[in-house]
DNA sequence: GGTGTTGTTCGATGATTGTCGAACAAGGGT
DNA sequence: ACCCTTGTTCGACAATCATCGAACAACACC
């Protein structure tokens, strides 16, 4: 099943938009920050594999993200090259703001 | 009635990511990005009065606008100093993206 | 082949949200 | 005082969404 990964600029921004405001989905992003590739399980985030499968669903047909299969899991990296240039400084400002310690 | 707009750094990212995740409050934004100060009303977007201003209090209560009474009409403008203080780059990146034609 | 791990998909459900018309409130003008 | 303009608020309604458990699929390994 191709994983449906859309070209960036025809999204709409408010889907982009959409697809970040959500706190499980800011939290994937954020993890995925660094550049690194992290497989689907690793985004524990006090969900049911159900949901954090959903939001990975969301992220990835937003343009946010890509995914490959490798084994058994799916390592999902962020698009952050192609969001950079679409959208200058996008996310480093939502980035930027960390959670109230 | 005080018009309940909350310092912009006691919101929390989602809720300003959501509140521009919308087209109608999108067009608004637009609008004002000139920074220019507009009644509520010359903001016609295809919806009701009531639905615009539902939408005006969804953008002043996520930080995004300020609005001063002005005889029987209310004065509406982009936080823009703050937003781009609080989250550089966001309302460029976000702007910059027209329709496309 | 069987078992375990990793994800996805399928309803279902409860909450949130965008939308509207109608009613209401506050001002300005005549 | 009356009316008109400008906005807000109040249900109500339909649509979307976040969430879950259970079932399913793909792969690895023994």
């Amino acid at each position: 099943m191709e994983p449906h990964e859309p070209d960036l600029t025809a999204v709409p921004v408010t889907s982009v938009l959409a697809a970040l405001a959500d706190d499980v989905r800011l939290q994937i992003v954020r993890a995925l920050a660094d550049g690194s590739e992290s497989p689907c399980g690793s985004f524990d985030f006090g969900v049911s594999k159900a949901t954090r499968s959903h939001h990975l669903k969301v992220l990835r047909e937003a343009g946010l993200t890509r995914t490959r299969a490798a084994g058994t899991s799916r390592l999902v990296r962020l698009r952050r090259d192609e969001l950079d240039q679409l959208y200058p400084g996008l996310l480093d400002a939502v980035l930027a703001q960390r959670p109230p310690a």
